[in-house]
DNA sequence: AGCACGCCGACT
DNA sequence: GTCGGCGTGCTC
């Protein structure tokens, strides 16, 4: 027997199959999709057999050491989905099928996380004749309480325990047991609108169908509930359903929403989870005991069978593509994959979906269902733009004299006040009043973000940290100042302008430790505080009833990102944080404080308008050639030499430009951030509607400077940020 | 990704 | 004369 095994190395060399023999006594144990471990290249590998076969083409063929699995960690599906994924973003095979692994199973750590195991006593029919007190004691414990962990039986003797065991008087049973803890008190489900119902039923009626739906629904227009009432429909059915949700709206809010309403039906995933718990979750999927999966982007690829329904909630959130790691995939693709795979429909839900999803819901390639009514009845609250320009030059600090009133008036009626302030640290950077030095990171172009607590001046890039110094390390007068404002130091205002107002702040800082996230929501909802200041993961879904005032301290710091979708993340930003206000039975209200208040982004998010909006941003994106109109591919290059990254840019350049026809070859320019931890990193930006020489140019590019280490060539299709 | 092989500089 | 630098190339 030969098998075809895929190492786990991810490297373009030796991105293909390599065959082994199987010795006699571990054939049995051979199946496809299991790993095993190899001898590869002077070293022990795992990797994952992907074919049985009786012969090779190699006649020099090694033996594989080890099975490490007892059941199939990639099925067919699983399998072919890799291929398809590879095939079209250009990345190893291995790492694909690593991505829809957890940690834990990816080849390499699985020997590290094991199973947890119980282990349970029961009683024979074997008869027992001489026993000692000790022993007497052990079977009457087991007989007393009929089945008993083993553990708790060695409390009273491990030796009896033993000799029991070896006698045959009691048996041992293992049984695998999982980490999480699910709740199960149902919960009655709410009584569904017309509207919801129809957008239940349209999506039912393709319940076999490939199709795409796209819900735009205003926020608080109870997408949740269409969404819980699908899974629960396909549920009667007996199909799964997975449901894909933003990491940081994956709040206890939501889970203990659908726990409640779906008991132990329901598997979680999300980077919160410990490598075991995951793994643990992952197992309860891939055996089918659970019929529905939430989490983040990454359980797109959760090993369900028969699968009725994908959701993906919060649509236009740029989290659902990897950007960073290879694969650079988007979830949505996967999720179509799958749906035209198993044949089901996908479901898109936002209030503000992105401009390529509702064009493409324009053209009739999806499937349009508009809820414009919040449940409530509520109108979306009343949104005020403040114009700093004005403002500043009362020299009112972060605050203006409209913003500082309105919160008055909330907290005076006993409600809350969610602010916004899309950057975290004290202030945005340091600088020098006496030469104007600005302090910047030493191994990349980035400005160092002062933070007060610990001050420090820190690189929000590499994470590298200094301590901060009042000379100025360029002229050394001692004039160093801070401009710009951050969550920190618009906190510490807080704290001067309402000493008897609590403040809680939410963002990257206090959030990193597992469970503050949740802490805070829950004390910010039992109103023990008054403000929740935090960064844009305040926007997204979290419902506090009580708060009905909304405030965004500086609009513009997400419009001025050098970004063709700055204008985009910013509209869909304002209209998601404005969404949080007035979501009780009391009349919501926000206010946006700008430099910027004719911009349209800023304006059409003050009447909701998400179709005004769409129309203009499409039309600009026609006039300068981007998405959807375009496709785009960006190309990172990158070296420690930066003359070699140089060269290699311009000649990867004239390369694509003889090549591609049909598109727009932009640059090589220096990448956005140029140098990051001494990297030089140089950017080529593909622009076209239709290459067909697109693969085969990009492949032979890679192909081409696969062997070569000094430089790092990078694919991103659809990139969401260039 | 590792690790070996291989061909050139400063030392016991 | 040898030890060891890391450039190139292979891994069933």
């Amino acid at each position: 027997m030969v098998v075809k095994v895929l190492v786990e190395l991810s490297n373009k060399n030796i991105d293909r199959t390599f065959d082994y023999i199987v010795p006699k006594t571990l054939e049995n144990d051979i199946k496809i999709g299991i790993r095993v471990k190899v001898p590869f290249a002077h070293q022990e590998l795992e990797g994952f057999v992907l074919e049985i076969s009786n012969c090779s083409e190699y006649n020099d063929l090694k033996e594989i050491i080890d099975v490490v699995d007892n059941d199939i960690i990639l099925n067919k599906e699983l399998l072919e989905l890799g291929k398809y994924m590879q095939s079209t973003l250009l990345c190893t095979l291995i790492s694909c099928y690593q991505a829809m692994l957890p940690k834990a199973l990816k080849a390499k750590n699985g020997v590290n996380i094991g199973k947890k195991i119980d282990t349970y006593l029961t009683l024979s029919n074997i008869p027992f004749t001489k026993i000692t007190t000790k022993q007497a004691e052990v079977i009457n414990f087991v007989k007393t309480n009929g089945r008993v962990l083993k553990k708790e039986a060695n409390l009273i003797s491990t030796s009896s325990v033993k000799t029991l065991l070896k006698n045959g008087v009691l048996i041992e049973e293992c049984e695998e047991v999982y980490r999480l803890k699910h709740d199960s008190d149902k919960c009655q489900k709410h009584e569904l609108t017309c509207c919801q119902q129809d957008a239940v039923d349209k999506v039912m009626s393709s319940e076999n169908k490939s199709d795409v739906f796209l819900i735009h629904g205003v926020t608080g227009s109870g997408k949740t509930e269409i969404y819980m009432e699908i899974i629960e429909n396909m549920l009667k059915k007996g199909k799964s359903s997975i449901m894909l949700v933003p990491e940081i709206s994956l709040t206890e809010q939501i889970v203990s929403r659908f726990k409640k309403r779906f008991t132990s039906d329901i598997a979680i995933l999300h980077s919160r989870l410990s490598e075991g718990e995951k793994y643990d979750e992952w197992r309860r999927i891939a055996k089918g005991e659970v019929k529905i999966v939430i989490g983040a982007r990454s359980a797109v690829f959760a090993p369900l069978s028969n699968i009725g329904v994908i959701i993906i909630d919060e649509e236009h959130t740029d989290s659902y593509k990897q950007d960073s790691a290879n694969p650079k995939y988007h979830a949505l693709d996967i999720a179509k994959w799958r749906s035209s795979y198993g044949s089901f429909p996908v479901v898109l839900g936002s209030a503000t979906p992105t401009l390529e999803s509702y064009a493409r819901s324009e053209k009739g390639l999806y499937t349009l269902i508009t809820l414009d009514k919040r449940v409530n009845g509520q109108n979306l609250p009343e949104t005020i733009i403040v114009d700093m320009n004005k403002e500043m030059k009362r020299k009112s600090g972060s605050f203006s004299k409209k913003l500082v009133e309105s919160m008055e008036d909330t907290f005076s009626r006993g409600e809350q006040v969610i602010l916004l302030l899309n950057r975290r640290g004290y202030s945005s950077f340091i600088t020098c009043k006496n030469c104007g030095y600005v302090s910047k990171c030493p191994n990349c172009d980035i400005t160092l973000t002062y933070h007060k607590s610990s001050n420090t001046l820190r690189c929000h890039y590499c994470g590298y940290g200094t301590k901060l110094d009042v000379k100025c390390p360029n002229c050394h007068e001692e004039a160093i100042s801070t401009l710009g404002l951050g969550t920190e130091k618009v906190e510490e205002e807080l704290n001067k302008m309402f000493p008897d107002k609590k403040v809680i702040r939410m963002d990257y800082d206090t959030t990193s430790k597992k469970g503050s996230h949740e802490k805070i929501i829950n004390a910010f909802q039992n109103h023990e505080y008054d403000i929740l200041l935090g960064t844009q993961m305040i926007a997204k879904g979290l419902d506090f009833p009580n708060v009905t005032l909304v405030g965004v301290i500086n609009a513009d710091t997400s419009l001025n990102i050098p970004d063709f979708r700055s204008s985009e993340t910013t509209f869909d930003l304002l209209c998601q944080v404005a969404g949080r206000s007035g979501r009780g039975d009391k009349k919501g209200k926000v206010l946006i404080q700008t430099f910027n208040p004719e911009h349209y982004a800023i304006t059409y998010a003050k009447n909701h308008d998400y179709l005004g909006f769409y129309k203009q941003e499409m039309s600009i994106r026609r006039t300068l050639g981007y998405s959807p109109y375009y496709f785009l591919t960006s190309i990172k290059i990158s070296s420690k030499d930066y003359e070699e990254a140089r060269d290699i840019s311009n000649k990867i350049g004239v390369y694509l430009k003889k090549n591609l026809l049909k598109t727009v070859v932009l640059g090589p320019s220096v990448a956005a951030v140029f140098r990051i931890n001494n990297v030089y990193r140089f950017q080529i930006v593909l622009k076209y509607k239709k290459e067909d020489n697109l693969y085969k140019t990009l492949n032979d590019l890679i192909e081409h400077y696969k062997t070569n280490n000094n430089i790092k060539i990078d694919i991103d299709f659809n990139p969401i940020h260039i």
